[in-house]
DNA sequence: TGTACATCAGTGAACGCGCGTTCACTGATGTAC
DNA sequence: TGTACATCAGTGAACGCGCGTTCACTGATGTAC
């Protein structure tokens, strides 16, 4: 098996062609997203902006939700893959470590991908009702699953809990919630009065006092 | 002077009407918004649910960015009026008892008022731009004054300070992002697994922490 | 109190425009033999 | 290696539709004398 031997065959031309014009629909729809806003999302513009015509784009994808659909499940994988990256940058077994680099990447993130923050985490686009069984909910689940290993791996330590919340999950919630809060305003200018050095400042406390929270350590 | 006797005389009948409608536009805008969105937000529809025909809308506003302006600068308005209200209610010099009332009034405001919380804090409406000394950025700054006054009289009363985050100002904006960080996500769902109970056991846990974060109190 | 005039809310017809979507088609790429 | 056929990406014309906006107008309400 010198080459990957899958049970799929290696894709053709064809394929690669087609999978490179999928990703670049996709790219071009966040671009429009970003100025126009999801539910300003339009099939022409894409189309236009490709140097296609609008027709086209009915190859790749039936209509706009569906391509929607495809947008939120991509930004929930790149954000659960961005997490996972910082698992072996810590050691195991230093929790506090490991949760402040799941913040730190957490915020990068979202400062990166602002729309694809929004896209996840926003309102949601009326008109438009995700799958209830579908590749959002899926990918959904896998970054809150993220979030359930910290904590379990927390409770396997022997980690004191937060005495206010009995249930771990409940307490990395709250965490989770203090560090969101922080993270969507910077992303949507909400902090501008700040200048950075003191939002990295700033960041830095929030976790520290959210780690608490979830019982991972005391403030000073 | 027995009736009110400012400078500007009695709303005659017809500015009464007039007040009257534009207030109706405002309602039915923001229902439309709920249902549609912000971006999707069109004369036509609103006119066509008060039972107008669509010209005459423009005798009360000049296009739909001077509307979603009016609604900005009202649902700031209104959210600064629900955190004022709450300062008669608690004593004065009990800044822990006005700043959990000041949490659980935002809270409330954002549950009962979902569209207009995300119509402020949410992601700014492409193709519309604030008017940079416009009405919203006045009522921004209401709002903002409001929670600038809860830490001076933090100051004020000799209160220790969270050792972390020398300036007050930032102090309270890290608290501010915790607790706004969970209403958010409530107010839109995405906290949707846990039963009411729940959500309300953890928000008072949030707060606390918050509060303690602002150095108004240490977490038990 | 009445009359003549001014103001203003709202109508309905009309316009140009861009959207989503369908359809039959062309031409290039891939496959079977 | 060549040929005949199948697949598929993309085109361009066409359609119906609803939008924003303008315009001249009607009729009701308010004001001056």
């Amino acid at each position: 098996m010198g080459r990957t031997e899958t049970t799929q065959p290696a894709p053709s031309r064809r394929e690669r062609m087609r999978a490179a014009t999928v990703e670049e629909i996709k790219q071009t729809a966040l671009r429009l997203i970003h100025e126009h806003g999801s539910a300003g999302l339009r099939f022409a513009d894409i189309a236009r902006t490709m140097g296609l015509t609008a027709p086209a784009l009915y190859r790749y994808f039936a209509d706009r939700d569906e391509l929607l659909t495809a947008l939120v499940a991509d930004s929930f994988d790149s954000l659960a893959s961005a997490l996972a990256a910082t698992r072996g940058q810590v050691a195991a077994d230093d929790l506090d470590g490991r949760f402040l680099a799941t913040c730190t990447a957490y915020r990068d993130w979202a400062r990166g991908n602002p729309d694809r923050f929004a896209l996840i985490f926003g309102v949601p686009v009326p008109g438009y009702a995700a799958p209830p069984e579908g590749p959002t909910a899926v990918a959904g689940e896998r970054l809150m699953a993220h979030l359930r290993d910290l904590m379990a791996d927390s409770a396997r330590l022997g980690r004191r809990g937060n005495p206010l919340v009995p249930d771990g999950d409940e307490a990395v919630l709250l965490a989770w919630a203090s560090v969101h809060g922080f993270v969507w305003l910077e992303a949507h200018g909400h902090l501008g009065s700040l200048d950075p050095d003191a939002r990295d400042r700033l960041f830095a406390v929030q976790t520290r006092v959210a780690a608490a929270t979830a019982g991972l350590a005391l403030p000073a």
